[in-house]
DNA sequence: CGAACCCAGCTAATCGATTAGTTGAGTTTT
DNA sequence: AAAACTCAACTAATCGATTAGCTGGGTTCG
């Protein structure tokens, strides 16, 4: 690799001129210039970031924490970061959590050996002691992304789970459902519990209760949904509809009915929260709440490079996103589906 | 942040010392090294990599460029060679060149500028001129991923395409099926070229044809693939059974097969190319070749750190895996459907 | 005409680590 | 006991860029 002494030789100039013609950061005669210029090109010159982050303390990366980057939802989140970061000048950095806490603190210690400008967080577990983990200095820029932890001084950028998990319920309650059954995400993180309580919420206003046999755990994943999802339906008195908390699980959830040869939205109704890519190619369609990812993601991008630029965070800001009801066809009246609380098990 | 100054300084030893003591490189006595340890945990001292590259000439950094991150193919990669390159102790960079090889060569020169020790590159447009781009100097590692290009003295991991679509169309010949038709990828890859080549060979080699207009090119996007497919469908005398390049554009396929009221496999049978998260729920499960996704990607980055490792290319090795049929209910033999061929038009 | 100023371009210090080369106290050899 | 070794630990050069501060030729102005 040509250096800039390389260039600054066979253009004949300083090196303090080549960093000024490349930079643009002081007036350089033309003659010169185009000298500097052609060098360049004719040793296919780069500068070294690695030399440069050094002089100038920063690095132009952005770490991207997820906690799953099996789940679709965050490869939407990868895909939509890469692009924004990119418009601000940066590259992007891509890290898995994989829901553990311990791996989260090892990723951000590396984060910070990197020196990264920033960090997009997904927190698992319940602390951001790790991000102040410089007593003296100023810790990373960061935002923290879809979930938040308690005690918190970063930016967040999340979106209003509760209303997601009561406008999904409201409207199976107004299709006449009483008997409703949800599949939840893991309940210790936002996510999970404030769609479940959304939807507590919304049965308590009308004078419901939610039965806690028909309240399982998917664990925000495919399988495990899959299988609770099948032990939830061969219950006897099984729910007429089901509110299940990600797009991911109800994949699984579908997989399950089609194979207890239940009929959607014929035997049960189904509406969701959040979209994955392929959930658009599922019949029926699903109702569900859809999230402005592409948005909440540029507002994190942004967010996090304002702090970059003034240096360190202001005052924190906590953007919320407000989910939509998106209508499908996998919700019924509860006319249309038995009338008589059928107290036979699923086949 | 602290610097190693600040910790030799509070330690009172050396800045040698402690660079002994973090890297393990000498022998330091156990008085000092446990001075030194005390005095990092003390400052939460982390070492700078800008400065530890600056030296060292690397960057612990890969990068991986593919070529549409939008694609559920690639985010699978991107989660298999997250893991891959963690375990070797490098951190992942994500870029997307979506399709545009004059981004892809932009996309190059800043993995250059980032001084990245290794690419692992899904190719787009068809040189790698710019990957000697270096006049005298050594190229970046680099390891073609999925696709090939013409010339080429990378190490490459790719799937036997024509295999993928070979196999799939004998198990809808074997069916009976005799009339077919395909949604392709974009023929100027590798991998939408070779699997329609495949398709042709299996016809061939029983004396079929595929007639020219039971071809339509998907773009390997699943909103194309809805598109074409539902032109295709709409034809009079449509075909009875459908080979589709790649798992988005069955989404796609089968999305249009359902609008158009046509049944699967009653009315039309359906095989694909590769399997993406989510495929999984659809109903019918799609009958499919599988490419061991994971395995390929291990052996991109084990490629491509032994490339690191070594300090250059040694010859190029082309590393290629072979696609499995995983067989699902798509499909129907051609005895079930209707026997004369219909001439009347979808629906 | 000389002082004051301007400014293109240069010299050299600097960022934070690694590491070749040096030092000097302690040990072994003869 | 002097010479020859060992070896822990140190000093200082180095990586490739940026940039503060300097230089010296050319203008402007009193």
């Amino acid at each position: 690799m040509a250096t800039i002494k390389d260039v600054a030789r066979a253009a004949g100039v300083s090196t303090a001129t080549v960093s000024a013609v490349i930079n643009d950061s002081a007036y350089v005669s033309a003659e010169l210039r185009a000298r500097v210029l052609s060098a360049v090109r004719d040793l296919n010159y780069a500068p070294s970031l690695a030399a440069r982050n050094l002089k100038r303390g920063r690095s132009q990366l952005i770490a991207l924490v997820v906690a799953d980057l099996a789940n679709p939802f965050f490869s939407r989140v990868v895909w939509a970061a890469e692009a924004a970061v990119a418009a601000w000048g940066y590259s992007l950095l891509i890290f898995n959590s994989d829901e553990k806490p311990e791996l989260e603190r090892r990723i951000l210690a590396r984060v910070r050996t990197l020196s990264c400008d920033g960090v997009i967080l997904v927190p698992v577990g319940d602390s951001t002691e790790h991000l102040q983990n410089d007593p003296d200095g100023k810790p990373i820029p960061t935002v923290l992304f879809g979930r938040t932890v308690a005690d918190d001084r970063s930016d967040t950028v999340t979106i209003d789970n509760i209303s997601a998990g009561r406008q999904a319920t409201e409207y199976l309650l107004d299709l006449g459902h009483t008997r409703l059954g949800t599949i939840t995400g893991p309940l210790h993180v936002t996510t999970g519990r404030g769609r479940l309580d959304g939807m507590l919420a919304a049965m308590r206003s009308r004078g419901l209760t939610l039965e806690s046999r028909y309240i399982r755990s998917g664990e925000f994943r495919e399988d495990a949904a899959y299988s609770v999802a099948r032990s939830l339906l061969e219950q006897p008195a099984r729910p007429t509809a089901l509110y299940v908390a990600s797009g991911l699980m109800a994949l699984g959830v579908m997989r399950a009915v089609a194979d207890l040869g239940l009929r959607c939205p014929g035997d049960i109704s189904i509406a969701s929260t959040d979209t994955i890519p392929g959930i658009g190619g599922l019949r029926p369609r699903l109702t569900r709440t859809e999230h402005p990812l592409v948005d909440m993601t540029n507002e994190a991008v942004r967010l996090l490079v304002d702090q970059i630029r003034r240096g360190g965070p202001a005052e924190p800001r906590n953007v919320v996103f407000q989910p939509s009801l998106v209508v499908g066809d996998s919700c019924a009246p509860v006319v249309a589906q038995s009338v008589a609380p059928p107290p036979t098990s699923a086949r």
